[in-house]
DNA sequence: CTCCTTGTCGTCACTATGACGATAAGGGGT
DNA sequence: ACCCCTTATCGTCATAGTGACGACAAGGAG
């Protein structure tokens, strides 16, 4: 088999929430095209390297975070032939959701990389190079319908969460208030979702919270309720 | 840029409703490798050509069907290093469902293409050459996914139909039966799923039901509930 | 000790749902 | 013409889930 010419990359949808916001990182082009502008952290995949791999790989290398835990799965991929001025790329996007760890940008490949709130960056439509724009905004729907049917919000979390903090998670995520009291009440009474741990925690303030972690669940029976 | 030899493919997963049962369309495979087998229907993408285009060209091509309002979407991207005994592979599989409608195989491209129960191909996991399986395995679930919330049940049907051969759609994709009063309920109720037509039909026997067409609604409030 | 903050439990009205009875309205057979 | 069979459609009822919100619990700060 002969091919055309053609290129393959990963690009990546790395997403945390810090700050009580939903935040993407970003890394500033060093070289052209679109030299000086945000991007997405992303790179090409190698012979015989599987996609998965080049995702895992590119997010260790822009954010050190190089733990199998870290959730990651694909979104969906972009092959508009005229999508990169370089040439016919194709990329496949993969999406990231990252607790708010200390050193996370720390140890970064990329020359500047840095986390952005993601609504300022969907606002801005020309903000990002490529078509990026559409590729954050495939991400961040993913993610916030993720939230709805799975229990996704707990790898925003740290191992062990109070319910006050996964409320912050969906807040961020979906951008809109939650009561506290019937969230609490779906969360504890959804299967599996999370379980507690024993211990509690004042370090939200206020009365001390009872500590949870996630539960075995895969799938929230019922699902939990945006708006 | 130069770049590492590759070739990049679309597999489309066909999907239908005949005879009450999901039914996906194969071709059989003339030229090694897997020669004989059985294999979803797919092509490498042209230079300059769009994903979407040249999954939409492959749907025209192996079924006859090229009107653009058939329901056509990506589910996901396979790149596995040796999925492809030809060399590195890349394939966009797509997702394309189509009512049952008179001559569909005809005028197909590819020597034999079939209409096949799904469930049993999906019970035989070897029965498919390549990674075809899971790619189909990936497929069938999205669709079973989205006919929770969203309309798309209705691609499966003609531009009329009525609310029992919508519960049999339903029906088939989830390979489950439905309560017909439950299910009538829910439908008409909720918005914008389906809007009457004003007429009656007489097809399916027994009284006479109302016919339907799509209505404008995008996702479901509330969704379809599986089991 | 008091106030302030957050956590947790409870109440209540309303909606959605599953199970299922009952009636409506055609077609086919005799 | 009539009866029966089939499917359509409406209704009932008990129960689960949800949004809105009151009330109390239990720490820390001043």
């Amino acid at each position: 088999m002969d091919f055309e010419p053609l290129g393959l990359a990963t690009d990546l949808v790395i997403l945390t929430v810090r700050d009580g916001r939903l935040q993407v990182l970003l890394i500033r082009r060093g070289i052209p095209p679109y030299r000086g502008r945000w991007a997405l952290p992303g790179g090409f995949v190698r012979p015989d390297e599987d996609l998965e791999t080049t995702a895992r790989r590119e997010l260790a290398e822009e954010t050190g975070l190089s733990a199998e835990r870290i959730h990651l799965e694909q979104v969906a991929t972009y092959g508009a032939p005229d999508r990169d001025p370089r040439g016919r790329v194709v990329s496949v996007a993969y999406l990231a959701l990252v607790p708010d760890l200390p050193a996370p940008v720390a140890g970064s490949d990329a020359a500047s990389a840095s986390w952005v709130d993601a609504t300022d960056v969907l606002d801005d439509s020309g903000r990002l190079a490529f078509d990026h724009h559409r590729i954050l905004a495939d991400g961040v729907e993913r993610a916030r319908a993720k939230l709805e049917y799975s229990p996704l919000a707990t790898a925003f979390c740290p191992a062990e969460f109070t319910i006050s903090e996964l409320r912050g998670v969906y807040e961020a995520v979906w951008g809109l208030p939650l009561d506290p009291r019937n969230f609490h009440r779906k969360v504890t009474k959804t299967r599996d979702f999370v379980a507690p741990i024993g211990t509690t925690t004042t370090r939200d303030g206020g009365r001390p919270a009872q500590l949870f972690h996630r539960g075995t669940a895969t799938t929230l029976h019922p699902p939990m309720t945006r708006g």
